[in-house]
DNA sequence: ACCCAGGCGGGCG
DNA sequence: CGCCCGCATGGG
């Protein structure tokens, strides 16, 4: 089973539900430029900018690409949206009860994104105590100001651009009191570590590196693995997801987060990262229209 | 006016 | 290890 094929003209697709992909709170939520049915879809990647309309439905789709829609962007295209998962696999591994059955019916097509790991970094560094909307506004404001200018667009901030912005104009993006935490994880990540040195570690590894990162715990940690390295072992625990698990599987009560990793563990293995997000997205959805 | 948000760092017992 | 606190800001 193939899950995509290039097209002349850009992308073919199946199983891909590009509206809850995009507005999932996923780093492309924060990052890209989108209509309100996720038609039309722009943002920046690397010295690139993607600019893109999907076409068809989720069982039978098409992406097609204004301006460059060379060989690297439809590469670039199956890349970060993960068309090579094969959803067959992954919702029979994830598919455990009739909960997660619902979940995975009403967001069928749900794809997991592979992103930047130093974008990702700072879209969860901004993200602890905060909500999507404001997220939202918070990045595009830092990309705004100190994104490097390109060629009608600009791209996301490097790290060593952020290391030098002052705290006070961090702040007058509304990062509040995580413009330290966005400084200093910019300072380590150019002076003392290469996120690209975790690329080929393991999950393990990959979130012992990343929780040495300012403004970095266990849970931005786990995002960042997931998000930004394709870690499916990650499961980040946020307050949808834990009042979620909560409620449907422990009557309602109180758990630890150790206590909630284990249980995610034993459920759904390797997967969980996978699974949380359509626990994560189907809590949220129906949590709060 | 009030509570909440894809939490973290630091201090305490 | 667990618990508690402060934290900036705006959405609902």
């Amino acid at each position: 089973m193939r899950y995509y094929s290039f097209s002349s003209g850009g992308v073919r697709t199946k199983d891909f539900d590009i509206r809850h992909t995009i507005e999932s709170a996923q780093p492309l939520t924060f990052l890209a430029d989108y209509d309100q049915e996720c038609r039309r879809i722009s943002y920046p990647s690397g010295r690139r900018f993607v600019n893109m309309q999907f076409h068809g439905t989720k069982d039978n789709g098409s992406i097609g690409l204004d301006g460059d829609s060379s060989i690297e962007v439809k590469r670039e295209i199956v890349k970060r949206f993960r068309l090579t998962d094969n959803m067959e696999r992954l919702y029979s591994e994830i598919n455990t009860d009739a909960f997660m059955d619902e979940a995975i019916r009403r967001y069928h097509g749900m794809r997991l994104t592979l992103n930047d790991p130093w974008e990702t970094t700072v879209c969860f560094i901004i993200s602890q105590f905060n909500n999507v909307k404001r997220i939202r506004r918070i990045v595009r404001s830092i990309i705004d100001r100190y994104g490097e200018h390109r060629d009608g667009f600009r791209s996301f901030p490097s790290s060593e651009t952020l290391k030098d912005a002052a705290i006070r104009d961090l702040m007058a993006c509304g990062t509040g009191f995580r413009a330290r935490y966005i400084k200093e994880a910019a300072e380590y990540c150019t002076d003392n570590f290469n996120l690209g040195s975790l690329r080929n570690k393991s999950y393990d590894r990959v979130k012992d590196g990343l929780i040495e990162i300012s403004g970095v715990g266990d849970k931005v940690a786990d995002c960042i693995a997931l998000f930004g390295y394709g870690k499916l072992e990650a499961f980040p625990i946020d307050v949808w997801v834990k009042r979620t698990l909560e409620r449907i599987y422990f009557d309602g009560k109180e758990r630890s987060i150790k206590e909630l990793h284990r249980f995610a563990e034993e459920k759904f293995g390797g997967y969980q990262g996978f699974a949380q997000q359509y626990i994560f997205w189907n809590g949220r959805q129906s949590g709060r229209a």
